[in-house]
DNA sequence: TTTGGGGCTATAC
DNA sequence: GTATAGCCCCAAA
């Protein structure tokens, strides 16, 4: 306490939430050494950095500072641990909501949203996931009730329910979704990316805390994300080898076009000179 | 060694 | 007096 309160600076502030926003939450060393920093946060510690973010996270979220660090001494509930994450309760909601200080630069507020803007069948892919990981209905959900939850959060085509059963279709012949009857469910590796057992909840919390850090948002978000992300890569990875072949095609079709031009030159050269041509 | 969490205290209001 | 923010300490991994 010899040492006078060095208060942190705007420009401190932002080279911690972008070291947050590039290393994650907990990872206070490296964003304390990543160069890219280091010139703002040199004269803060690791542990200064995790002080910070943890007043930061509690100003963010609306509520007193550190109120669980406020309450008495004795450890009543030991077993609920506080949780390092800003989380508040969602009004009318078992959902938990966490509130990133750092959601209105670098981090996505919403991840349905960043997706739109990519091609239509990623777009679809995570509607799809969107809907059945809300919906979560343990024996699937069929087409009317996917084409429902959707129109009812997006914009769709006329034609859309046809689009959708064909994506649909396709994400169950890819194994990302399973079709019992006429309903559909996500496929538990799509959600928790493993074909293993489904991780306890303390197993996953400190991946979990990079993921809301990153997302901002509940562990279901969090999984629904994931799941995006994975078809997004998927699809861009169709995308990129439809468009070799469509490439391939394009420069077959121009040889053939070559070629046609030439026998149709000379043709013409050989009507030209009065000559007869016969055409098989 | 690093991190999470509890707690103390200076400061501002 | 209270709220806030910076710092310290300690246990756990």
């Amino acid at each position: 306490m010899g040492n006078p309160k060095q208060k942190w600076t705007s420009e401190e502030e932002e080279a911690l939430r972008a070291g947050v926003a590039k290393h994650g939450t907990g990872k206070w060393k490296n964003i304390q050494k990543d160069p890219e920093f280091n010139h703002f946060l040199y004269s803060r510690s690791n542990i200064d950095l995790k002080d910070k973010w943890r007043n930061m996270s509690v100003s963010a979220n609306g509520q007193g500072p550190r109120e669980k660090s406020r309450t008495p001494k004795a450890k009543i509930n030991t077993d609920s641990p506080a949780t390092p994450l800003p989380i508040a309760q969602a009004p009318g909601s078992s959902a938990l909501v966490v509130v990133d200080p750092a959601s209105t630069d670098a981090i996505m507020d919403d991840s349905s949203k960043c997706l739109l803007d990519g091609k239509t069948v990623s777009k679809y892919n995570a509607m799809i996931y969107e809907a059945l990981s809300t919906l979560k209905d343990p024996n699937g959900s069929d087409t009317s009730a996917i084409v429902s939850f959707i129109e009812k959060r997006h914009e769709v085509p006329q034609n859309f329910r046809r689009l959708l059963s064909s994506r649909l279709r396709r994400l169950v012949a890819q194994e990302k979704l399973e079709k019992v009857q006429n309903c559909y469910r996500l496929r538990r590796e799509v959600l928790y990316g493993t074909k293993g057992p489904i991780p306890k909840p303390k197993e996953i919390r400190p991946r979990l805390s990079q993921i809301n850090s990153y997302l901002g948002g509940t562990l279901e978000e969090a999984a629904v994300a994931a799941a995006y992300k994975v078809a997004e890569a998927e699809n861009k990875s169709f995308v990129a080898a439809e468009a070799v072949k469509e490439a391939e095609r394009v420069a077959k079709m121009a040889e053939e076009a070559d070629a046609f031009l030439q026998l149709a030159k000379e043709i013409y050269d050989k009507c030209s000179r009065g000559e007869v041509v016969m055409v098989a």
